[in-house]
DNA sequence: GACGGCATACGACATGCTGTCGTATAGTGA
DNA sequence: TCACTATACGACAGCATGTCGTATGCCGTC
């Protein structure tokens, strides 16, 4: 089962609040919308509205000028989503992907050297790194 | 700048013509449609020919019952889509999804090494590391 | 040569999602 | 109470998608 997607307008909401929040509308749509001949507080609220119903965001209403935070951390969105295209591409398995990347160049020597770090460290699971792990 | 994506039913027919290829139209429908009282021929010539906009099919028009095939290997398509997908969400950088895929076991043992076989030795042979030039 | 059947070509449409806007309602401070 | 700003949300246009209807062309049969 697919995880939801962002939309672009939806995508540079989350964006900002991913460098920081929580935040206010008000906060959002200055950097959203900078014009403010144009700017619509309406369309951020419509926004911030569909992505709390999705679950994206999480809203405050202590206030009663609201304040939003993600519910989920950037990374985390941004693996699930790969691993959801990857899942439907190729059934789950990166080997075809990453000899594609690494075929053509796409990885950067850094990016593997990341990469094989990711493997080792988690390995055996049992290799005592810091991992903080979920389950 | 981001290629083309496939939507839904036009992925299931590139999913037909990456497994076996060239294809009529005909054979196409009778595998996406088995109902046959259901099955509309003209939705899938109008997904070939939006695919071939699109240049994801070659149609060989030879005959007057058009071949149909893939311009593209599939693993090279879901390598680009990975790329773009990361590229949008993470800068590029694979490290998101395969610390999320390790973090939730979501990958086995034997696809680790076969990852890690991939970034050591370029070519994805085991064994031999005569290596292609990478710049 | 006319006809039936199947193929291609493509216009048209219903649907669903997105981004936007307009407006109704409510809370707050002067 | 009034002005201001915030939230809530209905409505709409634009776009992509999947589907269908229909026009047209090619071929073999009678």
């Amino acid at each position: 089962m697919p995880r939801p997607a962002l939309a672009n307008a939806e995508l540079a909401v989350m964006e900002l609040l991913w460098k920081e929040s929580p935040r206010t509308a008000r906060e959002l749509r200055e950097h959203l919308y900078p014009d403010p001949s144009k700017a619509q507080h309406g369309t951020v609220q419509r926004l911030l509205q569909r992505l709390e119903e999705k679950g994206f965001v999480r809203r405050d209403r202590r206030l009663s000028v609201h304040l939003f935070e993600p519910t989920l951390h950037r990374d985390a969105y941004a693996g699930g989503q790969l691993e959801d295209l990857a899942e439907k591409l190729t059934g789950g398995s990166l080997a075809p992907l990453l000899t594609h990347l690494v075929e053509k160049n796409r990885i950067s020597q850094g990016e593997i050297e990341r990469l094989r770090a990711i493997l080792d460290g988690e390995e055996g699971m049992t290799t005592g790194r810091d991992l903080e792990d979920p389950a």
